[in-house]
Parts: C-alpha cells; sequence; structure tokens
DNA sequence: CGCGGAGTTGAGATTGTTCAAGGATTGTGG
DNA sequence: CCACAATCCTTGAACAATCTCAACTCCGCG
C-alpha cells in the first residue's frame, strides 16, 4: 500500500480555508465542504498555464504561479504573485478583464478546483453563499493590490518599490501561516522578480545587495527575511492590506 | 430670461448615453431615463475631488479628472485619465478598492449624478436593469486598461509608453465623438501626463517631440493628432480595447 | 504691460541596462 | 562517487535612458 503524500497529510486546504474566514464568515457546513476538496487537485509543472480564462475557480494548495502577460519581442510584464492560499480563475462577476493576461506557474504547483462550492441549486439558493463572498472579496483585495504595483512601477525607486514588494509579499505569506520565525519561502529567481518590478535582473541583485547592507533584509538559499519590517514599511510608505480591511458578511 | 447654458443646449447626455449603449443593450425606458438625468448637474473645479469613495456613480459630460495617489514627497501616480462620457463612483460589486485612490478634476469637470437609475424597487426589480449591466461592463473595461498601464510602466520604454497612451486616448476620446478630423482635445499639461507615464515632464516632452519627428503626432494648442495610427498602434504592440469586447446583455 | 503658467532647450548627474565572465548549486547519468 | 550540464547568483565595465536644475520663450490674462 502507497503512503499518503505529504500534501495530503498535512491538511494544506487549511490555507485556503485560513484566508477565506479572513474574508468572510463559514458556516461549519462551509468549513467541511472546503476541507473536502481534497480529490479533485490538479498539479502543474513550472512555466505551464495555471488555469484557462474563463476556468472555474482554484484553490493554490502549494507553489508559487504569477498574472502576467507577454510584451514583444522577449519582454514579459507580471501583474501579480499568485501564493498558497491564493484563488485563481473566473470568480463572481469577472467579465472584460479575461483575456488580458494569463496565469502561469513559477515553481511546480498544486491547486483544486473549487467550482462545486459555487454551484447554484434549482431554487436560486448559492450552496456556500459565504464562500462566495469570500471569494468576491478576496478578488477585490487581489484588484486593489494592482494600484500599489501601478505605484512602484511609476512613483517609486528601484529600492522603495523592491522594499514594498516584500513587504507585501511577507504579509501574504504570513497571513497563511506560511512565515515562521520571520522568514517566508522565496522560490523563485531574481529575473522572476525583475519581471514584476520592472527591472533588469541584474538590477534587482544590485537593489537586494544594498537592502541586506542597510540591514532590511535577510537571505538564504530560498527565503526572506525582513528583520525591521515596520521601520522599512515606514520608509518606503507601505500600508499593509489588512489595515484597510472590511470583512464582508455573505450576502 | 436666461439663456440656456451651452451644455444644455447641446444633448451632452448623449456621451454617457452613447458609451452605454456600446457596452450594454438600453430599453427606450432607459435611454429616455439616461437623458433625463439633466437637472443633478455637479460642478468641480480644476484640482477639486470628483467624488467621494462610495459615493453614487456619476457621468463626466465635460472636463478631464483623473483616478491617482498621492505618494510622499510630492510625488502622485495617476491611475487613469477621466474623460468624457466616462462614469465614476461606487458601480455595483464595487468593495475593496475604495480608499487606495482619490478622483481628481484636472480641468473644470462637470458631471451629473446617476445614482437614480440604479434604484431598487420593492419587488426586488431593477428600475434601469440595462444600465446596470452597462456600468457593471464599463468599470470592467476601465479595470482591465489598468493592465495595460502596468505594461506601460513596467515594460515599455518612455517611447512606447507614451504612444500606447495616446493611442487609447484617442480611442476612447473618438468612441464617444469627441475626435473630428482625427484631433482629439487634450487639455492637460506635459506635467500630469508624466505624472500618469512615471515620468519627469521634461522627459515627457522630448518624447513627444521625438514623435513628432517621426510624423506619428501632430499637436496644437489643447489638441493631439496620430495622423499614421495604425503603424504605430503595431509600432508598440497598441491592441484597442474595442478589439477585445463583448457585449453585455442586461440580466 | 507685467505676471504666471506651461512649453522648450541644454548640460550634467543619476539610475538602470547590457554584455560578459566567473562562481556556486543542483540534478542527472555514467 | 564523479563528471557534466543547466541554472542561478555575483561582479565589473561601458553604455543608454531618464532625471534634475536652470534658463529662456511664449502665450493668455488682468
Amino acid at each position: 500500500m502507497q503512503a499518503v503524500s505529504t500534501i495530503e497529510r498535512r491538511g494544506y486546504l487549511e490555507l485556503p480555508l485560513r484566508r477565506l474566514q479572513a474574508l468572510s464568515v463559514l458556516s461549519a457546513e462551509e468549513q467541511a465542504a472546503v476541507r473536502g476538496l481534497q480529490s479533485i487537485r490538479v498539479k502543474r509543472l513550472k512555466g505551464e498555464t495555471l488555469v484557462q480564462a474563463g476556468s472555474e475557480p482554484h484553490f493554490i494548495l502549494e507553489g508559487w504561479g504569477c498574472q502576467m502577460r507577454e510584451v514583444p519581442p522577449g519582454r514579459r510584464q507580471i501583474f501579480a504573485f499568485v501564493l498558497p492560499g491564493d484563488a485563481i480563475g473566473h470568480l463572481p462577476h469577472d467579465t472584460a478583464e479575461e483575456g488580458r493576461f494569463v496565469y502561469k506557474a513559477l515553481t511546480p504547483v498544486t491547486m483544486v478546483g473549487a467550482g462545486v462550492l459555487l454551484e447554484i441549486s434549482r431554487d436560486g439558493a448559492a450552496r456556500a453563499p459565504g464562500v462566495r463572498a469570500a471569494l468576491a472579496a478576496f478578488r477585490d483585495t487581489a484588484r486593489s493590490r494592482l494600484f500599489d504595483h501601478v505605484v512602484r512601477l511609476g512613483a517609486h525607486t528601484a529600492y522603495e518599490g523592491t522594499a514594498h514588494l516584500l513587504l507585501e509579499l511577507n504579509d501574504r505569506m504570513a497571513q497563511v501561516g506560511l512565515a515562521q520565525e520571520g522568514r517566508f519561502a522565496f522560490p523563485i529567481g531574481q529575473e522572476r522578480l525583475g519581471e514584476m518590478l520592472g527591472l533588469s535582473g541584474v538590477h534587482v541583485h544590485r537593489t537586494l545587495a544594498k537592502l541586506k547592507q542597510d540591514g532590511h533584509l535577510l537571505a538564504g538559499p530560498g527565503w526572506f527575511a525582513l528583520p525591521r519590517r515596520r521601520e522599512l514599511a515606514q520608509a518606503v510608505g507601505y500600508v499593509a492590506q489588512a489595515e484597510l480591511h472590511v470583512r464582508v458578511p455573505p450576502e
């Protein structure tokens, strides 16, 4: 008999559950339904497309992806990183945004489809209204992050923008319990970070070096830590999303 | 007896109507309701806030505004220009985006409040379902433009980004009939354009000069024209939004 | 007629890019 | 266990893009 895989033993579905519960109120049944998504697990290799446009929502369980666009010739722009616990795919009330970007895996990624949670029964009642509300709220937080990103690209120096992005990633990883002792996993390369920040990989490297010099960044193989987060946030004008946050009740 | 003002004589409400009809199907009653918004006209001076966060939707009738954020110290980032015919304010299904930006007038602006069109009667039926659908679709097109903007800031040179933005503005002005003989009004300064494109005003000027040299741009006091639009669009990878467009039927 | 705002231009400083090469790390097959 | 390839990180040097500062022009307006 084969051993149960790591990802099944540890409750990886706790990640999206934690994120959803930060955004709305889930009934006991809804919580159970989220935990029950185990069966329909999907895997993607590095570089593969995560979900097609218009596809049902998926939760990321493991690995990093991105929302991006290819800009000929040979350039690409990353709009957002997709982290474990995040939801992607077609959420309620999306329309015209489809087709202006694609989702790609930056590392091997494990997901589960969550479309089943959004089913509407014949009498018009949503199966999981709290999940639906949380997904809509999640989509809105993802969108509002895009405004921060525009500021990083348009009004920040390389130093500010890099620090601002690392602060955001630190917060998001911590929100789903993926930051221990102040460290969070950073499984992608400097070139990818550059495609997010609109910088060359070389300059990203020099910027990270300066952050380390200034005592704002610790790095090891595959992880980062921001030892003086408060001070750095103050310095580059970072405002945690939680500080703007409104919890959305189900309809 | 006082003369009827210019803006009342000419049917300025045709502008938002034209835009809404490009996005959804409006019944004759709905069209009449849009034209009937005349009474509740609102004016703003240059620099004033257009609408507060969470305010009812407004249509812009005259003048330009922007969606922006102040970035201390003294910098600002514009996320989008707001043109005549556009809708701003709280549209259906908005939540978390509020508070991450403000709307400001870049010239004197005339608007009308349109909240009355979104009223829901006691039996749960929307008064103007087509308008509601069109506003939701409009909000989505506005959002999808933000992805283009990220590309301009992150992956384009000054030349490409400037050309790309001018192409977008030309298209949007033409869509509501505000481009005659290929010319469209451009009532704001190079400094503001720079705050959109993440460039200094001086560099915007040099970039515009280069576009003129290359025969891609004609400019006079308060207007621009793009005489070789097709070619320029091809050169900088501009894709008109209409080409991606799906017309949304009322629910 | 004079003032203020916006456009224009030049020169030099800064920031970020490109190219190139060497070092470290990891996974793979012999 | 070693050799090798592939990938990423690191560093230097030259180059290009863009910014800042400063001066000057042009224009509309009171």
